[in-house]
DNA sequence: CTCATGACCTGACGGC
DNA sequence: TGCCGTCAGGTCATGA
């Protein structure tokens, strides 16, 4: 499940592989992973386009092309988006194919269809929303000073921290598996309101967000079961997770049996003798 | 306003 | 074998 470290190691192949390419042909294979717009329309407006960058905003992948109009990738849970040379057989669920002028083929690919793609123009509207309402990024524009701020601002809020963060419009970034992670780095419950942090919980968690992204981007992601990067390899974190997924084997640091619960709608997994 | 829940979609897995 | 229910999780819409 591509979150920020994953989303952040498929930007990095792309402005590698394919920024500086141009799109000679679209192939739209389903039409409804477009987000609103038709087939036909999306083709004739991307064929031809150059590639001119690359980014990302929280999970968003941002293709800028020529033109002042970007490419707005979200993938979801299951989406996938790889580079690769015309003859490699495509993979079921194969969406819509970018042919390129060197001859490869950037392909987005989601089983459960809950991705899309979306073209904006600069400054377009629905980009705007989206990317304007959405939380800092946590490696590059949120200092301790500024963590301890935002914490601050939802000192009274009845929703546990672990519902925080994974409030994109509060951190950009945290799914599921970071957040549970990250938690655990910090030794703190993930139903802790945020008013009862102590000052020195407050700093762990700051500490435990940049380690556990920077260490899972380091590793080029967590691939649990779908995820790849743009070359279509797995990533390598997966075998540091501490407790997500390891409902009632042994706590990796006290032997503890880790617990599963149901936090924000999401299954969460913690050790009760480590995280207070 | 705050917060919880359902819908979207498919595949994997367990029970019978 | 095959059928059914459950679960997986990111985000938006909905409603209490």
């Amino acid at each position: 499940m591509p979150e920020l470290p994953e989303v952040e190691t498929i930007v990095r192949g792309l402005k590698k592989s394919v920024v500086g390419r141009r799109i000679s042909e679209v192939d739209v294979r389903r039409a409804d992973v477009l987000a609103g717009e038709t087939a036909s329309a999306f083709r004739v407006a991307v064929c031809g386009a150059r590639i001119t960058g690359a980014g990302r905003r929280g999970k968003m992948i941002i293709i800028e092309l020529d033109g002042e109009r970007s490419l707005i990738v979200h993938l979801r849970m299951t989406g996938s988006l790889t580079y690769c040379p015309s003859e490699t057989p495509l993979l079921p669920h194969t969406h819509v194919v970018f042919h390129l002028d060197d001859g490869g083929e950037l392909r987005f690919a989601d089983t459960r269809r809950f991705g899309s793609i979306r073209l904006v123009g600069l400054g377009g509207r629905e980009a705007a929303s989206a990317i304007l309402n959405m939380g800092p990024e946590p490696l590059d524009k949120m200092s301790a000073e500024k963590f301890a701020d935002m914490l601050t601002s939802i000192n009274r809020s009845r929703r546990p921290i672990k519902s925080w963060l994974l409030d994109q419009a509060w951190i950009a970034g945290i799914g599921n598996i970071y957040g549970d992670e990250i938690l655990f780095h910090a030794g703190i419950r993930p139903d802790r309101l945020p008013g009862g942090l102590s000052r020195d919980d407050r700093h762990r968690l700051h500490k435990s967000l940049t380690k556990v992204l920077r260490a899972a981007t380091g590793s080029r992601g967590t691939t649990f079961s779908d995820y790849v990067d743009l070359a279509g390899e797995r990533g390598g974190y997966a075998r540091h997770l501490r407790v997500y997924q390891r409902t009632g084997m042994p706590c990796l640091e006290c032997g503890e049996k880790i617990v599963r619960t149901k936090i924000a709608c999401r299954s969460t997994h913690y050790c009760p003798r480590c995280q207070r």
